[in-house]
DNA sequence: TATTTTACCATACAAATGTATGGTAAAATA
DNA sequence: TATTTTACCATACATTTGTATGGTAAAATA
């Protein structure tokens, strides 16, 4: 059995999730089929239990909406931040993990992304700042304008990204740093994922 | 037709409220009857039809758990009153149908924390902007310094907080905007809670 | 006092929702 | 190549859920 989630079944899966989150409630099998265009439910439940045999969500048998989604269980989950990000002088990524923060659920979180906390000030006019948590996704395409994370001569540098005809630019958000222009077949540069969330904690820092 | 309450009602709507966000959807019929012990379903609906009337909340005609809360609507999703939060203003946030009475029960309303959506710019030089989701825990004794959400005559404010010998100062991030300092024993002050978090999402807002 | 509201009940029905079974076809995998 | 998985379909059925109607009784109100 592919622990892997198929495209379909991630398709319905944020479909859950968006519906739960800005409905208040999860979708019944109805409402996924004609969203998704399907003629009956059952090819929705088949979907579903893919779905919870790979541990994604968590089904009431025969309570309308009852899906859970084993993901937000908890209003914070604990999870593993995976390195520094560096601000103006690229900092190299620690290979495990760092520490750990209370993420809230609704700051989704896809599966297959990670944490970074953030060091110094290279994205303040982003409002991002040092202390500050990003969540990255490493399986979307970069669009111009995102904010990625990047590994560029192993070291890891998050800025904003435009694509060129025969090169890649990689602008900081604060104007005291250059941009960082790379030609598109440089062997030493990788995109690591784009920047999809931030999550900053009120306490500890002095507002 | 009174506009007040009653008391079976206000545990009825509680036990929406409690379900909404501790189960992640509002209940059936079947499932509050079941709970307060009725043998139908029709006191239920009559029930929840009380309180429609007096708009406490808003049902889904034939949708299972098709109950809403137009108080959480509101405190969640702003209206078209915006126009005063983004003036620096305080955002009105219960209609008529709520009197002053009822305000610490839609304080106590989440278990623990609960979300708001930031609207407007008084925030801005704490750097958390219209879109942002705050994280308010109602749970907390405020400090000085922190940022609190607060009711003052029957509206919200977010702002930070500080004690003093026989006042309270209520200072906003944004210099544009005046501080609000209120008398210690002023009725119609209620903070609800302290400002933990905050989280952003990326691909809405152009970075 | 008469009327209305509140707070339940019982029964019946309709619609929504979840479940079960069996089938087809393409793609992935062993 | 044979088998499994994925991705749909159709049909039928059981259960849950919402709706409708009519009734009783106490409390509140005019």
């Amino acid at each position: 059995m592919s622990r892997e989630i198929t495209e379909i079944q991630k398709r319905i899966l944020n479909y859950i999730i968006d519906q739960r989150s800005g409905r208040g409630m999860p979708p019944t099998l109805a409402e996924i089929a004609e969203y998704f265009g399907y003629r009956n439910r059952a090819t929705v439940r088949q979907h579903l239990a893919a779905l919870e045999k790979k541990g994604f969500i968590k089904r009431d048998p025969g309570l309308s909406r009852g899906i859970r989604l084993t993901l937000e269980d908890k209003f914070f989950i604990p999870r593993p931040v995976l390195g520094e990000v560096a601000a103006g002088n690229p900092l190299t990524i620690y290979p495990d993990a760092i520490d750990t923060v209370e993420l809230p659920t609704i700051a989704r979180m896809p599966k297959d992304s990670f944490l970074l906390r953030v060091k110094g000030d290279s994205l303040k006019d982003a409002y991002i700042f040092g202390g500050d948590i990003v969540i990255v996704n490493p399986n979307l395409e970069p669009k111009n304008g995102q904010i990625v994370v990047a590994v560029l001569d192993d070291a890891a540098v998050v800025k904003k990204f435009y694509k060129k005809k025969n090169e890649i630019e990689l602008a900081p958000e604060n104007p005291e740093y250059k941009s960082i222009v790379i030609e598109k077949n440089y062997q030493r540069f990788k995109i690591i994922g784009v920047v999809v969330g931030m999550y900053r904690s009120m306490n500890k820092r002095a507002v």
